[in-house]
RNA sequence: GGACAGGUGGGUGAGUGGUUAAAGCCAACAGACUGUAAAUCUGUCCCUCCUUGCGAGGUACGAAGGUUCGAAUCCUUCCCUGUCCA
């Protein structure tokens, strides 16, 4: 990448960012960086328990491959301990410590996928235990001694659920000063999150000053939307696109949300411009806008290959309703009888044998081709069976 | 530590001794319609069993006991949450 000028430079940081602060600072931190050639710190931190990566975490992920494009170094900063404390900070869900084995398995499965779209080479993989564990309770007093809880208490998280009685336990509180250490052990430059992430990574800015480090830039991006088009994406809301999903899943997800998200992911998963969002929404047919969605990111984590593939796919078997070619092939032992309900719940296609009969009574059952209504069925050669949207190949 | 309020199915939220497996709404799932979009309509939405029936049984209203022919509903203890007081 060739950009020349600090402007050059700024404008390709700042598009699609959702808030910077301060961009003047960013603007003397690349000049310092360019005169002296240390690359600047990029930081952003994870959650070690969810290594599946989605399309929400993405959209931090290419920005941040924004600053590598520039020469930066990213630090992918793996918050384990967190994992290693058990932390319910989802409410009332008692999570059991991570073993330190678990916490690495998870970390190698962040290396393969977060590598689709960073430079290795310019990415440090940390985990926050390395200068989190070994702090004494004095230096955690001191740490939270240059903050009252009157600001911690100003943060919309809080506020609101003080307002509406939901708990907040006090370890919470505590966060943002281990998130905000973490910043100065790592002395970051800047540090990425999303919109919701904007008050720990203020709250750094002010203990790095302490420290006698000079506050890092802050950098937030939109939080994406899930397929449902409301609530944030996320793995354990179900409303995702896993970036190791295969392509036939990833593309017909596409297919299936909202017109007005599709505009909204165009915005925020493709490089496209506004201005090129803009007109892509006044030519096209919004079919066909979304397909060429689905076919782009498709194409970043697959190949293009992949994606015509799974467009082709996704017209014949979605659109046309024919049997899908790669079916998954199972096979049922005897002992389920003429039970239609039994041989479904063998297959995994069905929750309860009291599902599967609430689905047949539904219609939603396929043999062959041929609507089921009766729940006996006896196997006596290879079906293809449909439940709804799933497709499996039987054989006694 | 004290006083009070409260804990219901994925989420809300009714239900204060018996036709309550538990209203309504949302989400979800399936069907119709469609561009597997949106909107709309219909059905379903704890599990198991069979003789598949508006069937039978088992679980379920924070936990454990108790009172009752019978409890989500009453009593006891415990756990958890919030509000106020210290």
């Amino acid at each position: 990448m060739n950009v020349v000028t600090i402007d050059e430079q700024l404008n390709y940081l700042k598009k699609g960012l959702a808030e910077l602060i301060r961009e003047e600072e960013l603007r003397e931190r690349l000049i310092q960086s360019e005169k002296t050639g240390r690359p600047l710190r990029i930081k952003a931190g994870f959650d070690p328990t969810a290594p599946d990566l989605h399309l929400g975490h993405t959209v931090l992920l290419r920005k941040m491959k924004h600053f590598q494009d520039l020469g930066h170094t990213v630090i992918f900063l793996i918050g384990d301990i967190t994992g290693l404390i058990g932390d319910p900070t989802g409410r009332n869900t008692t999570r059991p410590p991570m073993t330190r084995e678990e916490i690495n398995r998870n970390a190698e499965t962040y290396k393969e996928q977060v590598f689709k779209i960073l430079d290795p080479h310019k990415t440090e993989i940390r985990f926050n235990s390395e200068w989190l564990e070994p702090l004494q309770f004095i230096d955690i007093v001191k740490l939270c001694s240059k903050f009252t809880v009157a600001r911690l208490l100003e943060r919309d998280y809080f506020a609101n659920r003080l307002k509406d009685g939901t708990p907040i336990s006090f370890h919470e509180l505590l966060y943002p000063f281990g998130q905000a250490y973490d910043s100065v052990a790592l002395h970051s430059d800047v540090e990425m999150g999303g919109t919701d992430q904007k008050f720990n990574l203020l709250v750094a800015r002010e203990i790095q000053r302490d420290f006698g480090q000079a506050p890092q830039i802050i950098a937030t991006v939109p939080v994406l939307e899930g397929l449902d088009g409301i609530e944030k994406m996320s793995k354990s809301k179900g409303n995702y696109i896993g970036i190791t999903e295969p392509p036939k899943v990833m593309f017909r997800k596409v297919m299936g949300i909202s017109d007005d998200l599709m505009w909204r992911y165009y915005k925020l998963l493709t490089d496209k411009s506004l201005p090129q969002i803009a007109e892509l929404r006044q030519s096209q047919q919004p079919m066909a806008a979304k397909q060429a969605l689905a076919r782009q990111i498709v194409a970043d984590f697959h190949s293009a290959e992949a994606a015509t593939q799974a467009q082709a796919d996704f017209d014949r078997e979605v659109r046309g309703g024919e049997e899908p070619a790669d079916i998954e092939t199972i096979s049922i032992p005897h002992d389920a009888g003429s039970s239609l309900p039994k041989i479904l719940l063998g297959t995994g296609m069905v929750e309860s044998r009291t599902d599967a009969e609430r689905k047949i009574k539904a219609g939603a059952v396929e043999i062959n081709g041929q609507r089921v209504t009766s729940l006996s069925y006896t196997l006596a050669g290879p079906i293809v069976v449909r439940v709804g949207k799933k497709w499996k190949r039987i054989e006694p």
